[in-house]
DNA sequence: GTCTATATGTAGACTCCCTATTTATTGAGG
DNA sequence: CCTCAATAAATAGGGAGTCTACATATAGAC
């Protein structure tokens, strides 16, 4: 996967994957590749700046707790997190379709169009 | 749509645009709009200098010709192009499941996973 | 004592997309 | 003649975010 592909999309995938359950970034990390069933392997140097910037702008409200001696600092999804992750769901669908009907080889636009 | 999304994906959008026929510049940012019916509104200090980027790296062969008084840079696609597209559409479709997969709001991974 | 897995974090490089601006031609309208 | 809009190409500089590489630390296996 060439990295490049992943940029501004990563806002989407991490406020997603703790929409569930709070996470911490390790888990993140590991939940990003077993969902993907191994296509995303986001290194630690990307994914935790982005919990930081999500933390500052308020989508994702971090919490420090120990297990099993070591520190983890959990992340859950805050009210306005998941509205901003509603947007990006919508906007993933809006990308995709854009992109897609660039792509696709039949060349045409919409259908009805 | 965020500007920053496109990000990884210009390449592929800009060889597919090219694939019927050899186009200019200036025509390629109005197909790309036509295409994907308004949502790609790519600005002309992103086009020209990718088309260069492609060119450079082989996958585009461009020509000046004049057309109504006006010169134009016209942009075809190679046979390296061509496979160069293959391998992006490829890409496009692993990265949207890849993607897809930890946006889905089931959660799940593949069903029969 | 070494290795692996777990867990977080930073510095700096790098890519490349965007904003803003420049240059030039054609044709319409006044 | 002048102005404006559309057509056509290009560059400089800014900027945001991802990646590589490294640093730090604990726990458990061997």
């Amino acid at each position: 996967m060439n990295p490049d592909t992943l940029r501004g999309h990563m806002d989407a995938l991490l406020l997603s994957v703790v929409e569930r359950e709070p996470l911490h970034g390790y888990a993140i990390i590991e939940a990003l590749r077993e969902r993907s069933d191994g296509a995303l392997d986001v290194p630690t140097g990307t994914v935790y700046p982005a919990l930081r910037r999500l933390e500052r702008a308020g989508y994702l409200a971090g919490e420090w707790a120990v297990a099993g001696g070591r520190k983890r600092r959990t992340y859950r999804l805050t009210d306005s997190g998941r509205a901003a992750l509603t947007g990006e769901r919508s906007a993933w669908k809006s990308f995709t379709t854009a992109i897609g009907s660039v792509l696709d080889p039949s060349g045409g636009r919409s259908p009805s169009g």
